[in-house]
DNA sequence: TTCTATATTATAATTATTCTAAACTGTTGA
DNA sequence: TCAACAGTTTAGAATAATTATAATATAGAA
């Protein structure tokens, strides 16, 4: 409950109104020790089973993109089938695993700065993300 | 013609046979002096537009990832709400701008090289890719 | 030419996501 | 405390990209 708290004033304070739904979807994306890596329906099916709520797809949908308007989450791009959010928002980029289409962070420590030489002309770079695909060395890619 | 009968080439020693829709939208993708970057969507409009030639959506999708798997053709990862291909399949990068949602090659040079310093146990690293979100600098993105 | 594996096609099915419009709820201020 | 209203949630419909299906057509080998 005084995590609840926390998370009531960090709806309130960024201009969402602290819900119930809201605030279940926070304790399944933020009461944890390591960072989330998950789509849509790994969240519903998180809140549904561990937490025992059932909340409105449309409404996980809307949270999740307020969450990333504020700033709270981030989306990955990978194979557009689906689309992956991150609760770490700091700088720092993606393994991919083929094998089990799993994220893994790769902090930026792990990859030397990566420096633009040329933006393209009037316009601001917004990201700059790397995203390493890997797989088993044993078994042909497809 | 000429080109048409190098694609019928490549195709048959890739082991697809050079039917009469591969070989236009090998016309369509490679009879170009630029890169293409292309959704299906594209693809499927050039098609019809400028070779004047009806194509099922099937086949194109089809034909598309038969060229990936080939390596004729690259896969880019952006917003996961479609796919985007590239005929440039040479170790590069991209820039996306999100005012057009326009995809614009980045060349190695342009970046310093990218050195993961460790890799996933196990793991072979398959792919590495960066792209660089960019925009108009005057306005708020969303 | 005939045969067969491969391709193509229209269409249906599937999946992720967004839209809609009605019902509900936080918040403000009387 | 409570009315009022804007902001939220919801189920379900709509949309869009992609894949599956199964019938028809075709390339290439014999």
């Amino acid at each position: 409950m005084n995590t609840n708290t926390n998370f009531i004033e960090k709806l309130r304070s960024s201009g969402l109104r602290p819900t119930k739904q809201r605030i279940k979807i926070c304790e399944a994306l933020f009461d944890r020790n390591e960072t989330f890596h998950f789509t849509i329906n790994d969240l519903a099916k998180t809140i549904e089973e561990k937490l025992n709520e059932k909340i409105s797809l449309a409404t996980v949908y809307n949270t999740v993109h307020a969450f990333k308007k504020k700033g709270y989450l981030k989306e990955i791009s990978i194979n557009s089938d689906k689309s992956y959010f991150d609760t770490n928002t700091s700088v720092h980029h993606h393994f991919f695993d083929e094998d089990t289409n799993e994220l893994i962070d790769c902090n930026q420590e792990n990859i030397d700065s990566i420096n633009i030489k040329n933006n393209i002309t009037g316009k601001k770079i917004n990201s700059v993300e790397v995203l390493i695909k890997v797989a088993s060395d044993y078994q042909n890619q497809k």
